[in-house]
Order: C-alpha cells, then structure tokens, then sequence
DNA sequence: ACGCTATGCGTACAGTGTTCGCATCTAGAG
DNA sequence: CTCTAGATGCGAACACTGTACGCATAGCGT
C-alpha cells in the first residue's frame, strides 16, 4: 500500500528533475512531503496508534504505515520494540503537571494534584498498564527525572529529610500507579469488550452474584456501593488512598521534626 | 521430539495389546505413563516455567514439550493464552498468606504480614509485573476471591464500616502492588541482563552520574542512600511506605470511630 | 561533479497464537 | 463382549510478528 504511494512520489520527483529550473523543485521536496521520520515523530504517532486502537494494534508494520513508511525504516531512529515503548512511557510521563515547590505549607495540595494529574495520564492512556511493568528503568527516561525532580522538591521543601523524601515520594507514587493501572487494565478489558460499562456490568451480574455468595464480605461490600456510578465511585476510592496516605506522611513529618 | 516420544509409547501400547493377558496393561496404561493433562498441571507447569526462564520463554509450545504435549492440545483446557495467564495470576495469589481476623487490635499487624506476602509473592515470581497490567478482572480468580475475603475481614473485625473497609483494602493492596510491581520490574531487566546487582550498577553508573548532574534532588537522594546494600534499601523504602499507609488507616479509625 | 554518510525499504527467517479436521482413546450402554 | 458417542491429542496450515541483512537512494561537503 505504502509501496504505491512511494512509487508515486518519487515518479513526481523525477519529472521535476526534468526541469530548467531544478533549484526550487530539488532543493527540499522531502521536507515537505514527508516531514522527514525522526524519533520524535515515530514516538508520538505511535502514543497516538496506541490511544486510538490499543496496545496489540500497535506493531513495526502498523505504525510505520501510518507514517508511510516501511517497518524496518523506523529501525534506523529506535533500536527494537523494547526501546520504542520504554520512548512512548516517558513521553506520557512529559504530560504530568507538578506544581513548583514554593510554600512549604502548600505540599499536601501539590502533591494532590500531582497525583490526580500521574491518574488521569494513566487513565487516558489506559495501555500503559499493560506496559509499565515491561519497562525495567522508567527512571532514567528524561521526562521521569524532570517530573521526579519537581515532585522531590515539593518533598524537601515540606521537609522531609533528604534519603527520606524519596521515601515518601515513592510511597506516594507506588499508591497512584499500583490504584492507576488496575483501573487502567480494567476500562482496557471494557473498551476490548465494546460494550458499555452499564452493559458490561449486566452481563456479568449473575456470574458475580453467583460467586459472591460464598463470600459475605465482598458481598457486602459490593451490596455497599455497587450500584452508584462506578466511574465517580472509583474516583472516590482513589481520593480516599490519598488522604491516608498523605496522613500517614504528614503525621511523620510533624512527629519527626 | 515429543511426537518420537509418543511413537515410541503407542508402539509398546500395540506390542502390549498382542499378549494374551490385556487386562493388567491395556487398563489405564495412560494414568501412569502420562498423567493426564489438566488445566491445574497446565497452570502450575506454566508457573515454572515463567519461574525459570521468564515471561517470553513462554510459548504454547514450549509449554507443551515441557508437558510432553503438543501446543494445541492445550486449547483443550484452556482457551486462550489470555485466559492461562489470567489463571495464572490467580495461582499465584494462591500463596499468599492472610491471617485470620482474631483480636481486632492486631489488625496492623496481621495487615503488615499480608502485604509483606503479597510483595514476596510478587519477587517470587517476578514475571508477573509485566502480567498484572495485561489481566482486567483479576478480581473474579477463586484464589484472589479468597484472599480478598478474608484480608477484608481483617479491615472490618477493625472497625472499618462496609463500605469504607473495601477503599482501605484497596489503598493498601495498591500501594503493595505499584511498590512490589516497580521492584518486580527492575530486577526482572537485572535478570536478563545476566549481571549481578553490583556489576550492573557499577557499569550504569556514569551513565547515571552524567545524567543526574541536572538533577540536584535525585543526585542528593541517591548520594544518601545509593551506597547501601539495595536489597536492604528495597526493603526499607516498602516498610517505610507501607507504615504510612497504615498510619493514615488507623487515625482515620480513630477519628471516625 | 564526486564521493560519503545517513536514511529508506524489500526480502527473508524464525517464531508466534490459533483454527480445523482427523485419529485415537475411554467410558458406558446394550 | 461389542458398539458407539464424546472427550482428547495432534499435525498441518494461516496470518502475523520482530528484526537482520544488503541494496538503492538522497542530500551534503568538497
């Protein structure tokens, strides 16, 4: 398919070559057509691929054609899969907004928001939790460090010591990514199913209730809250890990220092 | 290789069929030579073999030399490689040890225990990092039903209203799950890079010198503690994290109770 | 005008999950 | 003891994957 296309273009530039005027026709034709493949280009395309149709679309093959380009050319600005997928996790990680440290007294709400915000990168990129525990060291990734850098700073400037701040900026983030990324899998299960959560929900309820029969507890928890809205219900459940978790740390700070 | 195993087996099974007393050998020949495939040898065998030789040595049909079985009489008892792993995973949370609600006062400490199974579960098999992510309703596995039923018991002998007990079972097991996962994921990359630990961050380290010039935070943190034996570090940073998160569950409980 | 280097790409290969239809084995009924 | 129905194993085949290799080309510096 690509192969047609190419064939087309590169016709058209041999007839310009024809010309008596070949300056204009020769000098950059490529930066135009194709604005030239770079691994910046072939990472956000493929963040795009994935949003769009999901981690298993995602192959050398599909997203070089959506570049038009061959599979194998996207080899020449990205070492193998490993490597293009370690490139899309930090590019995620680019979208976080961590406020600046500036009051000290300020971190619990920064720090919330940071987490909301780690949240919604996660949830609008539901296959990162297909992929987050492929990748051996996120940490190194530029876009990480940045991020890690604000946030540690909010840590220091609230006052945690330094060897304990990391401490509590991973406690924090184990929270957010390990309550992120089941959500994530889970809304990847519904959108692989194509069917509403509503409907989803439906067709599984008798298996549920079925199973739930010989575990009271569960049962009573589901009984609890199952019927609310699950979205506002699991937005809910994540507010409430934070605030305990933001406790816990506030309590040491003020009993340690 | 297996189909010369298996010729071998059916010719016995036909030279055994020309003796004049069948009954002893023609029986259950079967039983003992193979011991019937099943979905629970399949699921365990898989266990081992990602235990072994990690999550992409996995194939069906390596499996199935492993069972001495072609790779498609596994679609017999099981569906999909989706639904294996997804068994899988459920075995696994079959190891894990919670123990039972008895003083309502020991709920820290019996909570402690679980999450410190599930994290040694989680490096036992560290493959499942790059699984969790993939599976959407882990929730349903008999095992995991199982668990959760009875650490929800430890949250509600404590005085966590229903309702409230399954948002703090949640925060904890994220919190266990996104710190374990992470430290999964690390050492499964040092698995396969066949280095030891020292080795491996002594060739990283000017990589990582280089690149945390720009990083005062991080460079501080890591010049507190990067010296230390990391297991130990590891093994701190989740008790650390995980005695906040209990700390924020129990002033909740006492404030709300 | 000429060569150098970086880039694109077609071909090929080994390996994957999974389907299909055929052989065989086993249990139970007559 | 025979016969049959259903469960189970399995080889061949298909569409697809990641990636190594080598050749063609493009654009730049001389």
């Amino acid at each position: 398919m690509y192969a047609i296309a190419y064939g087309v273009r590169y016709a058209e530039a041999m007839s310009a070559a024809k010309q008596p005027i070949p300056s204009v026709w020769t000098r950059r034709p490529r930066q135009k057509e194709r604005p030239a493949l770079t691994q910046d280009r072939i990472v956000s395309e493929a963040v795009k691929l994935l949003d769009e149709e999901g981690l298993e679309a995602l192959s050398m093959r599909s997203l070089g054609t959506r570049l038009g380009v061959g599979a194998t050319s996207l080899y020449r600005h990205v070492a193998n899969k490993d490597e293009l997928i370690e490139l899309v996790v930090d590019e995620v990680y680019g979208e976080l907004d961590v406020p600046s440290a500036d009051r000290p007294a300020d971190w619990p709400a920064a720090v919330t928001r940071s987490a909301h915000s780690l949240r919604a990168a996660i949830l609008r990129h539901p296959w990162i939790a297909s992929v987050l525990g492929q990748v051996g060291l996120v940490e190194l990734g530029p876009n990480v460090m940045r991020q890690s850098e604000r946030l540690l700073a909010l840590f220091h400037t609230a006052g945690f010591a330094p060897g304990e701040a990391d401490q509590a900026m991973s406690t924090v983030m184990a929270y957010v990514i390990g309550m992120s990324t089941s959500e994530a899998a889970y809304l990847s299960l519904l959108a692989r199913s194509g069917q509403t959560e509503q409907e989803w929900a439906e067709s599984l309820r008798p298996a549920a209730e079925q199973v739930l029969q010989d575990h009271p507890r569960l049962r009573d928890e589901h009984l609890a809250r199952g019927y609310d809205d699950p979205r506002r219900v699991r937005e809910e459940n994540f507010a409430y890990g934070l605030e305990r978790v933001l406790d816990g740390l506030r309590s040491r700070l003020e009993s340690s220092g």
